[in-house]
DNA sequence: CAGCGTAATATGTATAAGCATATTGTCCAG
DNA sequence: CTGGACAATATGCTTATACATATTACGCTG
């Protein structure tokens, strides 16, 4: 019985219907109010959330306008091996294979934009299931940008989950992509002879510095990412 | 000046600057309206914008808490072939490969929760980048929920395109995997010998009832997906 | 008829005020 | 000391009202 989700919810139906088409101006403010039998700024928060969702536009003069939902978004949680592995049950095991401050090649230095010679932190690791290998870490870290990263050895924690804790970023990106295996990954994740990976790449920045580009290599065989749609409506959607 | 989206961005810049960490309960409504020199409702607003942002969590009498951002949430676009062959200057080219009205396969049938025996229509076609193929697109639509797939026969129009069209939908799942491809895959995309396909699985539904399950096989070599950032604040972020 | 200025209009922002409702904390009874 | 009733409190929802602003439409002028 809330107003303002009851009239976003029924302008919804009219819309996802067919009713109202892209394309179409919908009635305005005063009109749906006096429909809906509430006051104006009840209807204007209906509507504030559609275009939140994406479906509607709305311009100063020009109404409210039906937008042709391209409906290609979706939403993925990037998955973090480690609660991947307790929530299927398995034992989590963790190994720091190497850790270094070294040049980092031209790629990663463009990416986190620092000069030729600034040093940066590369570790590797591997994450196991039961034992059995499921994920190598592959990771450079801005020492610039996090001096911290210096005083740590990831022996016991893995850079992932120090990272979360200990610098919070403003941006990321991601990439997903298929690639044959190097012989040492071949080795260290126990893949099939003809076998690839899965390659997540995963960058973030805090304002515009780099902190850290990770490869995380999965085996193929046994990986996957699912996506869901975008939440429409915030934290709760109420009935619609 | 907009004050609402002044106050939101400014309690923004405390929660990423760490000045108010995870976890912390913030000022209610009618200090911030105080500080801010405006009314409950405006802070209200700015408040409401943060917890579609994912930032806050608001509770009745429990106040406004700064949640620990997971940040693991990203967005893809999921790409039409068309139009990424032709966004990198390629001539796009279709194929229709078969088109049969059949019995669709045990996981596809509960996909649309359909009595075994109701027909579904099954569609195989290539898409290709200046001749070279570029993706194979396999689908079964569910022609209980869209009857008028029977009467195409999806030779010059490919099913995608055809079905943003005609069959509008209201939630749609994608799965990204590597998989080692059948030899009638690898004859089709022209792939090399040890050459695994990316596939991108698109399952889509209308209300309750599937609409179709496609699976799209692309070269592992050419091909990745990349993601964004959610939008913090809807289309007009403001100076945030 | 082209161009410009102005009025009409729909959304955008904000205030003030009241009641609703979930949740927490407290205090009393057993 | 436990459990339940109750009051305090912060958010949640809605109304009524006023002014701001972008944009469109119209009509006047040259």
């Amino acid at each position: 019985m809330i107003k303002h989700r009851a009239i976003r919810d029924a302008l919804l139906g009219r819309i996802v219907s067919g009713e109202w088409a892209p394309g179409r101006v919908i009635p305005g403010e005063v009109d749906l109010a006096r429909e809906f039998g509430c006051t104006r700024a009840t209807v204007a928060r209906a509507l504030r959330e559609l275009v939140a969702a994406g479906l509607v536009e709305r311009r100063r003069r020009g109404g409210t306008r039906v937008l042709g939902r391209s409906g290609r978004d979706a939403v993925v949680t990037i998955p973090i091996v480690r609660e991947e592995i307790e929530a299927a049950g398995h034992a989590y095991g963790y190994e720091r294979l190497t850790v270094r401050e070294a040049d980092p090649p031209e790629p990663i230095r463009q990416a986190f934009g620092l000069r030729p010679g600034a040093a940066a932190v590369h570790v590797a690791c591997l994450h196991r299931a039961d034992g059995r290998p499921a994920q190598v870490e592959d990771r450079w870290i801005n020492a610039a940008a996090v001096p911290a990263v210096r005083t740590q050895d990831f022996r016991t924690v893995s850079p992932n989950e120090w990272l979360v804790r200990a610098v919070p970023y403003t941006r990321a990106r991601h990439e997903f992509r298929a690639e044959r295996p190097t012989d040492r990954l071949r080795g260290l994740l126990d893949l099939a002879p003809d076998e690839w990976v899965f390659v997540v790449e995963r960058r973030t920045w805090r304002e515009d510095a780099g902190i850290t580009v990770a490869h995380l290599y999965n085996p193929a065989d046994r990986f996957r990412i699912t996506t869901r749609d975008p939440v429409a409506f915030g934290v709760d959607p109420g009935a619609g």
